[in-house]
DNA sequence: TAAAAATACTCCATAGGTATTTTAT
DNA sequence: ATAAAATACCTATGGAGTATTTTTA
């Protein structure tokens, strides 16, 4: 029998969710369906991949090691994916471009169309990622190359070098009484919900402005992934959020309003790369983002808090 | 749709052979069969791989892009099943080890060994790869570090490092005239047929002893892939052939012949790694091999001609 | 005109659905 | 007692086979 990439991909949904009618939901198949075609797997690798009972669903040691290897490889197809496209477009060269949020905000553009200057004839393809992961798809090889943000967890596979620093401000729905005022201090917010951001710890907790809270706990409103999902929640009262000051051009909305929080740090923005992946074009993107970084008022490149 | 392996194999294999019936031959499948199988892979990706008529088949432009990433796609997938089988046999760690031919000769155990020692956790798997890849499945991810013999096509991203230093000699039937001679010179060759090696160009040369022709051109009585077919053409008397003289001990055989060649260079066998997927264990791997290499009469090691 | 790819059809292996049972907390 | 995974059984999509047609050098 022979390995293919559907049994891997149920295999990671699994692995992600450790829960079987969950996961089976998330593929849009049944319960039923999702346990024999784990089970199919099981039987072509050789080895259990999870230990389950009816109430505990968890990686094997085995499984720990194939889900490295099988994400690595839903990742090579999804490039070979991402490479007929740009050959169907004309494209010889393919570029994916991970990025979370607003990427590097202004500047993503300028980029873009320096690095599309002296590479006509490669296709590039922003992808967006959700908190969840930081690196916007570096590890794993679903990007070549990424707009981060730092604070990440240290990793010897990845470099990084800073693009543009901006300001922290605070997202609130202008219904909320602090809505009002001119700017805020971070112990007035002591005692307010915030929406988390479902990330790694070190990412959760600067976004939560932890390093400010005097080792007060965070009252958390809501969890959420991506941008609109925490936009959402704060309109709907669930909370209020730190956010990088380039969200109020770029994710300005009807009932959102934007406070200056003084003393809060602010944010960095980085375009990121894996050493061992470090091809000619991922290279000369990096050098691209450089050189229009250097031309915005020294490097890296500040915005104005409005 | 969505893309699956059995699509990127069958690709692959027609890349290969160039031709749909016997790529659905090896593939033990019907032409017809594999004619709407591509169909449908070029479906799936939204471009023609192949043009084809029905007197030749050739590759689009994005055809060789998408080639190149459908083989790593394959090789990652290849490697996951090799993780899964160590993980069965409970080795959390993997390497995948290629070579050609005898590889290092007697210091392959040695290094084996050594390697084990330090590492008892990861289980080793050898792959043997035909002449057609001299860098034994370094190029597209199918090997993790490999036993190479120089010349190879200068790679950036290959780097190597000499083991072994032996001569070459020369093997023919034992019923040829010249099997009585104790020691013969290429002079003496330059009209027999020898049997070619089906490998890149500066491979096959080194191995048809090109150099030392003085430009003479050589009379190929037979093309082979792998060592014993090199080895069967040899004993058929279809031609004769120059191996490393450690084959001797290896691939001795009823009715084969070695005969030291006067004046023939020697062959360099090397361990040999991609620079973008240097691991820790990879890393380790190499310093093993350099140990035991140093350990054995200088480096590298050179073995006598018997 | 001959070799090779494409088409037309038939069949069956298997992915996935629903209903139900088993199991562990 | 209950949530969740496993089993049983059924359906239907689509991969592969054989026979045939189309195409081009």
């Amino acid at each position: 029998m022979e390995l293919d990439l559907r049994l891997l991909r149920y295999f990671v949904a699994v692995a992600q969710d450790l829960h079987f009618g969950r996961a089976a939901a998330r593929l849009h198949i049944s319960q039923p369906a999702l346990s024999v075609q784990i089970r199919k797997l099981e039987h072509v690798l050789g080895v259990e991949v999870f230990r389950r009972t009816s109430r505990h669903v968890e990686l094997t040691p085995a499984g720990q090691a194939i889900l490295a290897e099988a994400t690595r490889t839903l990742a090579a197809a999804e490039r070979t994916m991402a490479v007929a496209r740009s050959a169907a477009r004309g494209k010889p060269g393919h570029l994916t471009v991970g990025f979370v949020a607003n990427a590097v905000a202004e500047l993503t553009p300028v980029i873009l169309e320096e690095f599309g200057r002296r590479h006509p004839h490669v296709d590039i393809q922003m992808k967006q990622f959700a908190f969840a992961d930081p690196l916007a798809g570096l590890g794993n090889g679903d990007a070549d190359v990424a707009f981060v943000r730092p604070p990440l967890r240290p990793d010897p596979a990845i470099e990084w070098c800073p693009v543009l620093d901006e300001g922290r401000v605070l997202i609130l729905s202008e219904r909320h009484p602090l809505a009002q005022y001119p700017a805020v201090t971070v112990e007035m917010l002591i005692n307010e919900p915030f929406v988390a951001r479902r990330a790694p710890d070190e990412w959760r907790d600067f976004w939560l402005g932890v390093d400010h809270r005097d080792g007060h706990a965070v009252r958390i409103g809501a969890e959420v992934s991506t941008v609109d999902e925490c936009l959402e929640a704060v309109l709907t009262g669930q909370g209020i959020a730190f956010t990088q000051s380039s969200s109020q051009r770029y994710y300005s909305r009807p009932g959102l309003a934007f406070v200056a929080v003084k003393g809060l740090s602010g944010s960095t923005a980085a375009v990121a790369w894996r050493r061992d992946a470090a091809t000619p074009l991922v290279n000369e993107f990096v050098t691209a983002a450089q050189n229009v970084c250097r031309c915005h008022n020294g490097a890296p490149t500040q915005f104005p808090l409005r």
